[in-house]
DNA sequence: ATGATACTTAGGCACATCCATAAGTATGTC
DNA sequence: GACATACTTATGGATGTGCCTAAGTATCAT
């Protein structure tokens, strides 16, 4: 079982995003930086606490950040997700490495009734 | 802000994916499909503690399993992280949209010191 | 029928996470 | 300099998560 090097960001970044409130971050700076009062201001949340997921969007990586006066700007990084899209590539089914010779697109089963 | 309608799914399946023993399991399922105590032999964790794991990403669709007499066999559902996929694919940087049509793979850049 | 195997259920404890309020600090405005 | 603005730090509380042990239940083997 070999542990490939980057699991502990891998584990940051899926950490950082197992959260609605710093996914609808990430979403928000998709389109374009914008600074902390902006990105706080959709949320009924107090801004220390938006802050906090700032900060854990940051540490892990997926997020850089810059103050100019008193002002900070956030950004998504370039490439920061990229981990992720790596190991998803790597856990794929048999099936699916199949499906992929064959140039086919499995189809979504449902995943409600489980 | 349109909110898509695979958030909740997105949501269970990042949460799923957000702990280093269930990404375990779900890498050691990636090869083939193992039942509940083959999977859990490679842990230093009690049995209904894994279980727990299985549950969780059971409930998240990342994962089914069937139970033949008194042995239950686990194994990755084909497509369950298309939506992770999908979702990411949509967190793109406008400077990686750029990239996109020029065909550039953008460098990482280190993520270590922020 | 007896015992072993493979989970499964129940209950509980320690720690992490998310959110809050209160009180800073640094910077820009008048 | 006085006041507002834009965070930032400190602290605490409610809830969730991950792990455990103990005690089931349902097969399978002899």
């Amino acid at each position: 079982m070999d542990v490939p090097k980057y699991h502990d960001e891998l584990d940051a970044v899926l950490r950082a995003l197992a959260d609605p409130t710093r996914r609808a971050v990430v979403e928000r700076l998709a389109t374009s930086p914008a600074v902390v009062s902006d990105l706080a201001a959709p949320f009924s949340m107090a801004l220390p606490s938006l802050m906090q997921h700032l900060r854990i969007l940051e540490n892990a990586g997926v997020v850089t950040s810059e103050k100019h006066g008193r002002v900070r700007t956030v950004s998504l990084r370039p490439g920061a997700l990229d981990v992720l899209h790596l190991w998803l590539g790597e856990q794929r089914t048999p099936a699916e490495h199949q499906a992929d010779r064959l140039g086919i697109h499995l189809a979504l089963t449902t995943p409600k009734e489980i």
